[in-house]
DNA sequence: CTTGACTCCGTAGCATGGTACGGATGGTAG
DNA sequence: CTACCATCCGTACCATGCTACGGAGTCAAG
C-alpha cells in the first residue's frame, strides 16, 4: 500500500468535504457540474478533483454566479477560450460592484434607522423612510 | 380643483411608478404588503402613500430582506415596538456585512482571474482555481 | 450470514418571488 | 353608442436551487 495515500471518499464523504447534503451532490450531477464517476463494485468513489470541483462551485455561486454559468465555467477551465473566460469574469466583476454598492447604502440607511430607533425610548422607528433619498 | 392637485394612479401607474409589472403588485396585494384600496366604480386608485410603501418594499428586497421580513417591518411601521425593529435592522446589518465581505471577496479573485487571463494570449485560464484559498 | 448503515436512482415535492392567461367588466375617445 | 384598451380576479404556471421519498442493491461488522 501506497505511503501517504488519500482514500478515495464515497458521495457522504465528498458532500462533508464540502459542506452540502449528499442530495446536493447528485443534484449537481444530474446538472453536469460534477462528473459520475464509474462505480467500483456498485459504489462510486470521488477524489482529489471532485472535491475542488464542488469547492469551486460553491466559491462561484457565493459570487453570485448562477449554476448555470458555474457550468460554462467548468466547461471552461482547461479550455482555450481566453476571451469568453474574460468576458465572463468581468461581466460579474461589474455586477459585484454594483451589488456591493447597493448592499452598502442599505447597510447605512439601516444604520441610520437602528441608530434612530435606539435614540428615544418609545413612539414608531420611521421604518418606511429608511430607505428614502437623503 | 385644487392646485398642485396629486391625481391618484391606476394600478399600472403605481406599477410605473415602481418600476414593477402590474402583477407584480397583485402579488404584493395578495401577500399583504401593500393595501387594496376600494374601488372607485370598477377601478381601484393609489395615492401618494401606496407609491412610498411599493418603493420601500423594493429597497427593503434590495437590501436582503425577504417579502415576509418586510411585512413585518411594513406591520412595525407606526407600531410602538422599537425592540423589534432595532432587532431586524441589526440583524440584517450583520448579514450584509458578512455578505459585502463575501462579495468584496469574490470580486477580488474574479480581478486576479481577468487580470491572468490577460496576461497571455492564449492556453487555459486558471478558472477552477480561482477561488482557492490564496 | 444476518443486521444495519450507506449507496443508487428515478421521481416528486418545496420555497421564493414572481409571470401569464382568460373571461368579465369598466372607462373613454371618436 | 360603439370600439378598444385597461382593470379585475382567480387560477395556473414558471425558474432556481435544492430536499425528500422509496425500493433495491452493497458492504462491513459481529
Amino acid at each position: 500500500m501506497s505511503p501517504a495515500m488519500t482514500a478515495d471518499l464515497t458521495i457522504a464523504g465528498l458532500a462533508r468535504a464540502g459542506t452540502v447534503g449528499v442530495e446536493t451532490i447528485r443534484y449537481y450531477q444530474r446538472r453536469g457540474l460534477l462528473p459520475v464517476p464509474a462505480r467500483a463494485g456498485g459504489i462510486r468513489r470521488y477524489g482529489p478533483d471532485a472535491v475542488r470541483r464542488l469547492r469551486f462551485i460553491r466559491s462561484a455561486q457565493g459570487a453570485g454566479f448562477t449554476l448555470e454559468e458555474i457550468a460554462e465555467l467548468l466547461a471552461l477551465d482547461a479550455g482555450e477560450d481566453r476571451a469568453r473566460a474574460r468576458e465572463l469574469a468581468q461581466a460579474r466583476i461589474a455586477a459585484l460592484d454594483a451589488r456591493i454598492a447597493e448592499l452598502t447604502a442599505a447597510r447605512d440607511a439601516l444604520g441610520r434607522l437602528a441608530a434612530a430607533c435606539g435614540a428615544t425610548a418609545s413612539g414608531p422607528c420611521p421604518i418606511l423612510s429608511a430607505f428614502e433619498p437623503e
